[in-house]
DNA sequence: CCGCATCCCGTCTGATACTG
DNA sequence: CAGTATCAGACGGGATGCGG
């Protein structure tokens, strides 16, 4: 079948890699404000208001420890920009992938 | 950005969707298998040693539910399989997308 | 052969309040 | 403005044992 190339998902199953890697809860939504455009973290909570200050610090933690996003602190004025990485960029033709095909299975049922 | 096409991702961000359909610990390993060929519960077992039967019950229920496999139960012999939909088979691309990137950031580290 | 029931535990997330 | 600290609840998943 289609999905047989040579290795076999093992512990670290690279589909699994990937799909950890974004799969928090708020990340799509963060990565799709990233892709869109550099984001302070204000503007991200004002973009996603269910999401809590902690969790969106904890996520975007978590996407910077990952090498997806990239955060810039400046001083003055005071605030703190993210931005995707060539990594994170690399990854959105996927995510456009699952989006389409996330809309085309909403519109099925 | 790329991403953009007209919907923003919201309570039913479609990306999300997606990969919580397939976001269990063991769902791409299933699908994956499934992929190849029909595999019955048991063949399933054997070819992911490290999963529970609870546990691989309880995905293959929720892959069931979401559509995205079949369950045929056979009296004699006694047996039980399962197989892709449509709609499982038409994720594949995706999640070879998925393991490509996977191993190239797994490669990068 | 296949699956369910129960118990248990770690992780993830939310609410709320406090800080450089 | 952009976090941190703490507490609490929900949930996914592992271990083990029973059952059709």
């Amino acid at each position: 079948m289609i999905m047989k190339t040579e290795t076999k998902p093992q512990e670290t199953c690279p589909v699994k890699i990937t799909i950890d890697l974004i799969s928090g809860k708020w990340k799509p939504n963060i990565l799709y404000y990233l892709g869109e455009d550099t984001q302070r973290f204000g503007q991200l909570q004002r973009k996603i208001p269910s999401i809590s200050r902690r969790v969106l610090t904890l996520q975007l933690k978590e996407l910077e420890r990952d090498y997806l996003i990239q955060r810039k602190a400046y001083l003055s004025p005071l605030k703190v920009e993210y931005s995707l990485t060539q990594e994170g960029r690399s990854l959105i033709p996927i995510l456009i992938s699952m989006k389409q095909w996330g809309e085309v299975y909403l519109a099925s049922r």
